[in-house]
DNA sequence: AAATATGATTAGTA
DNA sequence: TACTAATCATATTT
């Protein structure tokens, strides 16, 4: 019955067990009870990174269903094991009491046995602990990953972005107050509006031909509003080519070297 | 359904 | 640290 012998516990990490530990709880999976799971909404607008507009707290609303289901299957399993590892014990100890009776036993050898049942109920813990980090995450990925909520941005948000980098072809460089002015005209946030920049440029810059096309587009609505200023803009430029001459003409001109090789 | 567009993420750089 | 370039994963177009 007491076949407990080949307890070679495999080392048991406290480090790896407190990384858990500190995820489970930052996830809210293991921490105060159903509170509105603000530990867990937290972690899911840290996790969306802010997206405003439109979208928000329909598919955040099934994100937390399903982690207050991995949440309460962890407890009960938790309370599961807990539970088995004192009626475990209470048993080991009942059989070693009455081999008492028989032979003597020592209290060291009986705090033993203890211990190696309760090293073995941890290690198992930790599994448990394990798979359901392992579970929030694919959860997370699944429902919290930007990537996978990729939304694109209403066509006046983008007007209002194309309007900027096209009036600044030159060097579409936004300052962090102009980002900040261009997120609130377009209500995403500043980073996202560094996104679109980064992307932007770089798009527009691995094939120039294909925006063309826009390009002049927002090249004229500038101009409309541009006219009132240069007043003696009189010279025949060509209309095919509107950004006449450089190539990456907003490349500070060292990293322009660089990058024709 | 395949091709293309697009926002976000990542690694690497100066 | 802000940027580029490549890449991912989804959205949209064809």
């Amino acid at each position: 019955v007491l076949s407990i012998r080949g307890v070679q516990d495999e080392d048991p990490p406290d480090p790896q067990i407190m990384r858990l530990d500190n995820m489970l709880l930052a996830e809210g999976v293991s921490g105060p009870e159903k509170g509105g799971g603000s530990a867990a909404a937290a972690a899911a607008a840290a996790a969306a990174g802010g997206s405003p507009g439109s979208d928000g707290s329909i598919e955040h609303s099934d994100y937390r269903a399903k982690l207050a289901q991995i949440r309460q299957i962890y407890h009960s399993e938790l309370e599961k094991y807990e539970q088995a590892c004192s009626e475990f014990t209470n048993h080991v100890m009942n059989l070693l009491r009455e081999q008492s009776r028989t032979r003597p036993i020592s209290p060291k050898e009986i705090e033993r046995m203890v211990a190696i049942i309760h090293r073995k109920f941890s290690s198992i813990q930790m599994q448990l602990k394990q798979s359901t980090c392992e579970a929030v995450m694919i959860l997370r990925s699944r429902f919290l990953d930007a990537r996978r909520k990729r939304r694109n941005f209403n066509k006046q948000a983008t007007e209002v972005l194309n309007e900027y980098f096209y009036s600044h072809l030159s060097n579409p460089y936004p300052s962090e107050e102009a980002k900040e002015e261009l997120a609130k005209k377009c209500a995403i946030t500043v980073s996202q509006v560094s996104n679109w920049f980064g992307n932007k440029r770089i798009r527009y810059k691995k094939n120039i031909g294909k925006f063309q096309e826009e390009a002049n587009l927002y090249a004229v609505k500038t101009a409309v509003d541009a006219a009132s200023v240069s007043a003696q803009a009189s010279q025949a430029n060509s209309p095919a080519t509107p950004n006449s001459g450089t190539v990456f003409p907003y490349l500070k001109p060292q990293r322009a070297i660089n990058n024709m090789l």
